[in-house]
DNA sequence: CCGCGAATGTAATAGCATATAACTTAGAAT
DNA sequence: ATTCTAAGTTATATGCTATTACATTCGCGG
């Protein structure tokens, strides 16, 4: 069970914990090149097994990846609840927010890895990507920090959500650089931040109002 | 020059227009499984030429992704020209920003091949691709219908560029479905549209408080 | 303590994709 | 007509995914 030990110690027939080591050893190949930086038979060669062994470990190079892909949920929302929990002058979902473009700015193929790939909506509703995805996203609706008034929470927690991963698409695509840095990506992102407190403020007001009149 | 036929006429040795024939057929083969789906082999196959032919026109994969990419944008912009033109009650915004959601709804594939990969971040500067993106990025300051006063514009196009990606991402990964859907998509377009037009009416009016008052 | 089955790893191989090298053909240019 | 060049061909090297058949080790019941 040496979970931590990345190559398999020479002379021994057994890794120990191929399946936990591939997935590491992946998730470090995606942080530069994405899923396309991820191969099966350079991996094995890493981790010092034979090209077919992965297989015994994952059905084939789509399993591989939701199961790196899981990971990388999993990371992102350690980092994310990190960020909510250390004591600041700025608001939780503000620090939500940068935390969220800053992960997607220094680990750039990982967040590819998350969201720009097919794997993750092709994932089962019971799997364990499904539940890494879904976890994120409580965290998001967490740190609104709002009442549950109605579905008003997660409409806005949509829209944050949506805002920011589009200001990390633009970041990558090089729309903040140069000519068109009319606007600093942490700003933008503070925009949206701010957008969502008044939103959500004002919606509740409007559905508390709308529940007297109706009693 | 017959650049609309596909298959190279049996018994002859050229083509014709192999290049334009190679982009065409590469878009077709992303609609439905983006970059991954397109593969020089299968489409010189298609093509009824051999393998190593498509290499006379583009260096590398790479390249061959970077025009059809290309070619991607030029089809995305005469789209939302054509929606911006057509007589319709609601705003050019608007209409441009539902056009986008169709778009990345519809040609799924082709979308994330434009957005998804980082073909566009790596286009040099005076690129046929690079041009392509600049000129759709044109297209939402231009739907605005504001007047250009400081960056404001530019500022608020980035916004509303990136709120729509970033729906489209959540769309294509499933949140908007099942018990995740507690707005549609439309909804939240419609939201950040109006948002944009409301802060780019306060921050003219800002800015123009600002200028008389300074003279 | 032994042995047997399940889990895990290996060797060999098939099939497909990218890419290059050396050669061929057809069209254009002088 | 000749020659040069763009465009296409065959053959081949390399790398990746995935499967099949075989080997080794672990752990558990007897």
């Amino acid at each position: 069970m040496r979970s931590q030990l990345a190559r398999k110690p020479e002379n021994t027939y057994h890794h120990g914990d191929l399946r936990d080591a591939l997935i590491k050893a992946a998730l470090r190949e995606a942080e530069q090149g994405g899923a396309e930086a991820i191969s099966i038979k350079a991996l094995a060669k890493q981790l010092g097994v034979s090209q077919p062994a992965p297989y015994r470990h994952f059905a084939d190079r789509e399993a591989l990846l939701a199961a790196v892909t899981a990971e990388a949920f999993r990371q992102f929302s350690t980092m994310l609840r990190e960020a909510m929990a250390k004591p600041s002058k700025q608001s939780k979902l503000s620090r939500l927010a940068q935390a969220t473009l800053d992960f997607g700015l220094r680990r750039n193929g990982v967040y590819r890895l998350m969201f720009a790939s097919r794997t993750v909506s092709c994932a089962a509703k019971g799997s364990e990507l499904h539940e890494a995805t879904r976890e994120t996203f409580e965290l998001v609706i967490e740190a609104l920090e709002a009442p549950a008034v109605g579905y008003l929470r997660e409409r806005q927690a949509l829209k944050i959500w949506a805002a920011l991963h589009g200001v990390v698409m633009l970041a990558e695509q090089g729309l903040f650089t140069g000519e068109a840095a009319h606007a600093t990506r942490e700003e933008l992102v503070e925009d949206f931040v701010n957008e969502t407190k008044v939103a959500l403020v004002v919606a509740i007001k409007d559905a508390q109002r709308r529940k007297k009149a109706g009693a």
